[in-house]
DNA sequence: CTGAAAGCGCTAACAA
DNA sequence: TTGTTAGCGCTTTCAG
């Protein structure tokens, strides 16, 4: 009654179990004459081979899975299709794991799959570093735009690319920025605003940061009170999502953008090309960090154990260039926490 | 050297193998007390059930999959979220799909699964009828903003909400429609066509279509230049992502909105509300539609071959007002096809 | 290159 | 309620 197993193949194919088992598992191995006779007995069958017998046995699942911060983050569409796509042309299936900005969700979510998948891919993840070194340890693991001495990982570049925000910003005339940051276990938040400051300081600017922010529209308008509150005529948000919500929030107070203060953001997510202005963001070809993330994974499942160099792949990230960002016009030199009357 | 298993608790434990299955299967079936002993053992030697062996013995994985017709589409997130989180709930995990538009790759991928999940959630599916028949009579399936007799489903309600979006139409002056298609096979496009047109004759308006288009920005443009040509004073868009290529097409042929043409999407996506003008759409809570599908969808796991009716769950709709649509301002009673003068 | 046979870890009758 | 005992479908030595 149920599927067709091997026994059957091997039945009508007239061979051995283990044939048949060779024909769909290893390449060579085998004469063309006998493969052609499993082949064609599997297929006059319909037999596909079982998923879980053969987990069992060989403990590979062909299946990965990636786990997000928070799946409603649009900036990890891009990241998720390219992962996507690179697992499939590897006959590897992609399961999104979501782990809502929650810690401990996260670790929940890796435990519940350890058995079930051949490895793991973290992106934006908020574990502490002692966390992850033991999850590694443990299962193969990538990790998606974060760096931790020691383990494989794929990041979109962001000291350069915060060079050239506080560039962007200083050759408007902008003397004084300030920092939106993100949440406080995101190591992005951590290398961004350590790339601004010391680019900042280089560039003669001051920097300041306020936060941490939840990287969502919603928590815009209290970062941009905040910002406002600094008396920077520059600001850099955590991601697009933020400095959208600060957009609007600048807009409901009358501060007209970029007349009284530029904004930028991170990531390019579509609608940082639809809101009003449209977004300044360092932006970067997402996809290709998903793909590099699940082709470093792959390369290590295929030579477990490898003593060799762990890999760590930095991808270019591109400063976008939109209407949020213009000449700075307010008073001169107002240094940033100084109430000085102009 | 492996991982421990049953044997390994049931010595620790001093049972039989089956008794620990049991314990981590069935919930009741056993004295408080064995449970107790079992599970100490489990967690001393750090136990966890292999999921493989389990599904080749029990053909249940706790998986189910969703396939979406594009993951890349807005719309899908908080259906994907809805759908996560019931699924989680249940203990269930969710694998994720990404037909790329593509009829042949949706198919393909859901054969490459069946043997790993519990069940389908198709989304948007763009099968035939007769197609998605065969896959639900061979496979558990619930079919996501799509309906065909038979098959159990979960949509969000069109045909209200098409006659609320030409009301709202009408209430402006509004005489003429054209709405732009979706995709030929979309389930979803030719239902709201229908909804519109009947909604439209019996308000009194006229009603063209034009495409099909593919619902992205990009083919907003092209979109945008046929629905001019139809001289309607209202576009109704398949969804918002092509409704925003429409804005911004309008935009650079100076065809103002709402005060030349009004515009309407479908989905209620985030960026709807970015864009300028912020745009009137068709929405829901598409996280419910997920959650619904999943529930269905558990249900029918529960016991199978329930002949039973079949459930076809509908949510509400909910029409959002917002700038690109207007009071009707062009020439007075321009019939769209008529080049009556005026 | 191919076959025989022993499991992988678990569930599900069937007994007790 | 608990134990015994077959497998589930496949991979993998080990022989041939």
């Amino acid at each position: 009654m149920g599927n067709p197993t091997i026994y059957d193949v091997a039945r009508v194919a007239g061979v051995a179990t283990s044939t048949v088992s060779r024909v769909f598992g290893k390449p060579g191995r085998i004469t063309d004459a006998t493969r052609d006779r499993v082949l064609r007995a599997a297929r006059e069958l319909g037999y596909e081979p079982n998923p879980h017998a053969r987990a069992l046995t060989s403990n590979r699942t062909q299946t990965i899975a990636m786990v997000v911060s928070d799946i409603t983050n649009p900036h990890f569409f891009e990241l998720i299709r390219g992962a996507e796509m690179r697992a499939k042309a590897a006959a590897y299936t992609l399961v999104l794991v979501n782990a809502e900005e929650s810690t401990r969700m996260e670790l929940e979510q890796v435990r519940r799959l350890t058995r079930s998948v051949d490895g793991f891919l973290l992106a934006a993840s908020r574990q502490p570093d002692d966390e992850l070194a033991e999850l590694a340890a443990a299962h193969p693991v990538v990790l998606i735009n974060r760096r931790v001495p020691g383990i494989a990982s794929a990041v979109l570049e962001p000291w350069e690319g915060c060079r050239q925000i506080v560039a962007h910003l200083a050759s408007l005339g902008h003397t004084s920025l300030t920092y939106l940051a993100g949440p406080p276990n995101s190591w992005m938040a951590a290398s961004r605003w350590t790339a601004l400051r010391d680019a900042a300081a280089e560039a003669g600017m001051s920097a300041v940061r306020t936060g941490p922010y939840t990287p969502t529209v919603k928590s815009g308008g209290a970062a941009a009170d905040a910002a406002i509150g600094t008396g920077a005529t520059a600001f850099v948000a955590h991601n697009d999502l933020l400095a959208i919500g600060v957009l609007r929030r600048l807009a409901d107070r009358s501060v007209r953008v970029p007349g009284d203060v530029s904004v930028v953001g991170f990531d390019d997510i579509f609608a940082a090309d639809l809101c009003t202005p449209s977004l300044t963001t360092l932006g970067g070809a997402h996809s290709d960090v998903g793909r590099a993330a699940v082709e470093i994974l792959l390369e290590s499942l295929g030579h477990p154990r490898d003593h060799g160099a762990t890999p760590e792949i930095v991808l270019p990230s591109q400063l976008v260039l939109r209407a949020s960002t213009g000449p700075r016009t307010g008073p001169d030199d107002r240094p940033p926490a100084g109430p000085r009357q102009n």
